[in-house]
DNA sequence: TATCTATTGTCTCACTTTATGACAATAATT
DNA sequence: AATTATTGTCATAAAGTGAGACAATAGATA
């Protein structure tokens, strides 16, 4: 049947992926909104026969961030039935202007694998894709109702970033280059959720020998000045 | 293409599991081989059109172990392009007086959603399947070679289960319902190879409060008689 | 029946790690 | 020179862990 496939993707299946971002204050992730739908998503995609799923992620990822080989980690499949919405997708291809038939194959099951991206925040400039009219960062708590289960891959994506994450991956990956022991701190108490001890926090950093010290950051407050610190 | 799809199928997407078992002494999994061919490998499958991930690797568990509702993880998606070796497959097939025209769609290219399971070893009748005529028990250290990159999917299922899974889960499914500490520290010792403090152990295990303690089990041994245990 | 053996449950003491608060150091302002 | 806000570090208490000691005990032995 014509467009019930695409010769170029591998059939029923997709990524999505949660693109954390931190903006010194709140954990952010990156949303799209499709063109005259209403409808919210995460930025996700297909992929190509001759592609591996690291690729095809990447690739996705860097279109709507400009970033290459970011740090991505693929933590769960989405596989139930009553995930696909097609009546949704069909939504998107009408609104979009796109040929129902030749893009049928939008409107089957698809099983998607879940991903999540850490980026610099500020390195970003964050683009929107072809059947997208916008994309923005929305903090954790403010998330609006988002396709299918895109929420409850966000629940995963956050659950799996609290639990499984060594610090200096999220460090690294979140923060600049240099950095003060307070934003690392505010890194953290953003992802958890809950405020930490100070000097509990700074012995254990330190502890970690993961961090290298640099010279002190003058921000011209009438206070101490903060040692910068990077990643070994 | 005639045979380039079964109907039945998602294309291009399986699940393989690892399926954990202990035998009071060490760690083992469950392990194929084809009939005729000299290859090893995983139990796995695929997923039905109509079929939930879940239910399809729920269904392919039970059917070579007679277990319903085992514990599952699925823990990783292995999605390179080098994995999917057809040759082999044609092997099989041909070993097994196969069609190969009929069977050719499983010589694309998979995508496989890498499970593990934890059963009681003691309920087990391991059962081949269509293809293969044994399938049997080997010790994590003796797993011979298997195909494709089964072997990795084996190595990071033992990663993820030494470093990502509660005690409670653990015991709860590898031991039997009723256990000695004894039983329960060796399922660890199996699962971390290495030995643990019999003093240390035991207070852990006592203050995590996880545990019921039961009757006495005399095993009729010439000392002191273990408590049993359960999980609340 | 009394003693012996192997293993169990619990306790102790030393050591390590973590929580919590105290305090001096200091960059800029007053 | 005194003040303010924040930083880096130390001191002490509390909790957790490692390593061994020891009494309790189910059955074997004599």
């Amino acid at each position: 049947m014509k467009g019930s496939e695409n010769a170029n993707f591998i059939p029923n299946l997709s990524y999505d992926c949660v693109i954390f971002g931190f903006n010194g204050k709140t954990l952010k992730i990156l949303i799209l909104e499709y063109q005259n739908t209403g409808f919210f998503a995460l930025p996700g995609g297909f992929i190509k026969k001759n592609q591996s799923l690291k690729e095809a992620v990447h690739q996705g990822v860097e279109e709507r961030t400009g970033l290459k080989n970011v740090f991505l980690d693929q933590f769960q499949i989405f596989a139930s039935l009553e995930r696909s919405d097609p009546f949704a997708m069909r939504r998107i291809l009408e609104a979009n202007n796109k040929n129902i038939e030749e893009n049928n194959w939008m409107m089957n099951r698809f099983i998607t694998v879940g991903h999540y991206a850490l980026i610099n925040y500020e390195d970003v400039d964050p683009k929107p894709d072809h059947l997208s009219d916008s994309i923005g960062w929305y903090a954790i708590e403010d998330v609006p109702r988002l396709m299918m289960d895109h929420n409850d891959i966000v629940d995963k994506a956050l659950e799996v970033l609290r639990n499984n994450i060594s610090e200096k991956i999220i460090g690294m990956n979140l923060l600049p280059q240099k950095f003060t022991m307070k934003q690392l701190q505010q890194v953290f108490e953003a992802i958890l959720d809950q405020k930490l001890r100070r000097t509990s926090f700074q012995r254990k950093m330190l502890s970690l020998d993961i961090l290298e010290r640099h010279e002190k950051l003058f921000e011209g407050k009438a206070h101490k000045a903060p040692y910068l610190y990077s990643f070994t």
